[in-house]
RNA sequence: GCGCUCGUAGCUCAACGGAUAGAGUACUUGUCUUCGGAACAAGGGGUUGGGGGUUCAAGUCCCUCCGAGCGCACCA
């Protein structure tokens, strides 16, 4: 149990208090470790002066202290402010140390299972910022869940057929170069049928041919292109989730889920699920106070909604039971998914409460949005590479070899990235500045490592010094930084709970900012002083803290930079 | 037109209905022959888009107006 835990069950015992009342970490440090609004809320119920109420509660509070609490007061309008004992602190450094990277993991196995779905790039199209987004996002949820002692399966949906795929095959066989193609020309080939087919009567029959002869496989110089260029995209998407750091369970097609889904949404056809329209198959959603869309269109064809249904019998025979199954995308599609969880609950009704939406804004540059549809798109690899060279600029050591050099500035610009995409609330668009970006200066990925990477620094130089220890020395005034240490394992549990990792990435970048205080303040490896052993047994629990809440966000931390 | 989301410092963003709305950046100034300056300390900068309401308490909830983004039948 958390420190935050142990005194809100104080809270509600002594108090025999059942509503819901909140127990925060005060902004301002002069309002003690913890306060509470139960008396306000209380008094509310019950028709009472709060202030009263708070004084009552305070005496209640004072006679059944528990160890934990040195200070019970009230405060302002009615607030119960709570202050802590020093050895909490002192003690809460020696379990981190003991615990090192796992402190603050749930240990206890839940017993969830969580499937999540993100990132979602198509073969024969670019990755670009947008999958770069929703991978950092998707896979920081992933990572705090798993934390808390559940099971997580990651999963990546592919759509590999559909008129995209068409005109890049398109676009292939008009640029002449066949199956010697890479994601570069893949890209161009896209581009240049992306334009014709918009402008060109005679290339968009073409490439609607084209379409129908990738569904039913009837062109033996087609189907060479489709494959080799679907797994040179296949391929590079691999190094992607590489580069990215992280590993897919699995992978689905939207050339499995098709038929599937075209299946189901025919036998739900009979049972009155879905209704006959204009010659197309569509979910009546205004029934449900939402819009209707079409899963069948009039060729007979699954569009992505029926895709949708016939990945959902796929999860299904893959990894059920789940207890929870979040799909990962952009805002734009939210009335979409919206109209297709309602048709998921009447074709599996038991799927009803364990389908998930998360969505997240879209990442725009300060010039506004990018567009596949003008050819100014900015691929992932681009804009980590540009990162990639700004940071390599950046560091100092001169007795970094070429490779080190390379893999810490790779490092560092992963670390600028995924920070700028998870530091906000995801509902959010993000404008990304790369000039910004670049400079990496103030809160970003690097002051994070750099400030980590400082205090490991500060260890090692110890080491040979002065031993390290937890035990509080006599006199010592707390400091802020174990306060801050010591809320770690909450941090991570809201974050998870409420699948937002920028209450984390808050939470480190307020600590990372309170170690290089304490560090300008404080001289740590000190032989004269009794306290440097503890200062270090401190330094050491933020390395460990920050190691793993960085984790969390998909970031390491190099030796040096 | 209808629906969803949003509007907070010059800019980019926080704020679990609560106390004096906070960070970074930019600007001004200071620290510095250092346990690593990608750092630290300080300063100015706000009618939380406008107006009404609910509440002991509203940036947060409700209504309305203004503005922006996204979505609304055979793309994904």
């Amino acid at each position: 149990m958390t420190l935050h835990d142990t005194v809100k069950k104080w809270l509600k015992d002594s108090l025999s208090v059942e509503a819901d009342f909140v127990l925060e970490y005060p902004a301002d440090v002069t309002h003690g470790d913890f306060a509470t609004n139960v008396a306000m809320v209380m008094a509310k119920n019950e028709k009472i002066n709060p202030r009263d109420l708070a004084e009552k509660y305070v005496g209640i509070l004072q006679n059944n202290k528990i160890d934990e609490v040195s200070g019970v007061e009230m405060a302002g309008p009615g607030f119960i402010n709570i202050t802590i004992s020093s050895k909490v602190f002192s003690s809460s450094i020696e379990k981190i140390n003991k615990a090192g990277d796992t402190f603050g993991e749930n240990k206890h196995y839940s017993g969830s299972r969580f499937l999540i779905e993100h990132t979602q790039p198509n073969p024969f199209k670019e990755f670009h910022i947008g999958h770069m987004m929703n991978n950092v996002i998707g896979e920081s949820v992933s990572r705090l869940i798993e934390n808390q002692g559940n099971e997580v399966i990651r999963a990546s949906y592919h759509g590999d057929v559909g008129l995209h795929v068409a005109k890049a095959i398109w676009g292939i066989i008009n640029l002449g170069v066949g199956t010697n193609v890479d994601v570069k020309t893949l890209g161009q080939a896209y581009s240049l049928g992306a334009k014709m087919y918009e402008s060109d009567e005679l290339a968009k029959a073409e490439i609607i041919d084209i379409n129908k002869k990738v569904y039913d496989g009837s062109d033996d110089e087609i189907n060479n292109l489709y494959k080799t260029g679907r797994q040179v995209s296949l391929d590079y998407f691999e190094k992607m989730y590489e580069r990215l750091g992280n590993k897919f369970n699995f992978h689905f097609y939207e050339s499995e889920s098709a038929p599937i889904g075209k299946k189901i949404v025919e036998e739900f056809l009979d049972k009155g699920v879905f209704e006959k329209s204009e010659g197309a198959v569509i979910f009546p959603g205004e029934k449900y106070g939402l819009h209707t869309r079409v899963f069948l269109n009039s060729d007979g064809l699954p569009t992505y909604e029926a895709k949708e249904i016939g990945l959902m019998q796929i999860k299904r025979e893959k990894c059920y039971p789940f207890n929870l199954s979040i799909t990962v995308t952009a805002n734009e599609q939210d009335a979409f998914f919206k109209v297709t969880e309602k048709s998921l609950e009447q074709v599996f009704p038991d799927l009803t409460g364990k389908v998930l939406h998360l969505s997240h804004g879209m990442l725009k540059l300060p010039s506004g949005k990018m567009s596949s549809r003008t050819g100014d798109v900015l691929t992932a690899e681009w804009i980590i590479n540009s990162l990639k060279n700004g940071a390599k600029e950046k560091i100092k050591e001169p007795l970094m070899s070429d490779e080190e050099r390379d893999m810490v500035s790779e490092t560092v610009a992963l670390a600028a990235l995924k920070f700028s995409i998870l530091r906000q609330a995801i509902g959010g668009d993000i404008v990304f500045d790369i000039n910004k970006a670049l400079s990496l200066e103030g809160d970003s990925g690097p002051y994070l490592q750099y400030a980590t990477v400082r205090a490991s620094a500060v260890l090692r130089k110890a080491r040979e010094v002065v031993e390290i220890s937890s035990e509080e020395p006599s006199g010592w005034q707390t400091t802020l930084l174990e306060k801050l240490l010591e809320r770690f394992p909450s941090v991570i549990e809201r974050s998870a709970n409420e699948y937002a990792p920028h209450y984390l990435v808050t939470y480190l970048t307020n600590l990372a900012s309170e170690f290089n205080s304490f560090y300008a303040r404080e001289k740590i490896i000190d032989t004269e002083n009794k306290s440097s052993a503890y200062r270090l047994a401190i330094v050491k629990a933020f390395v460990s803290v920050m190691t793993s809440g960085l984790h969390l966000l998909g970031i390491s931390v190099p030796n040096r930079m």
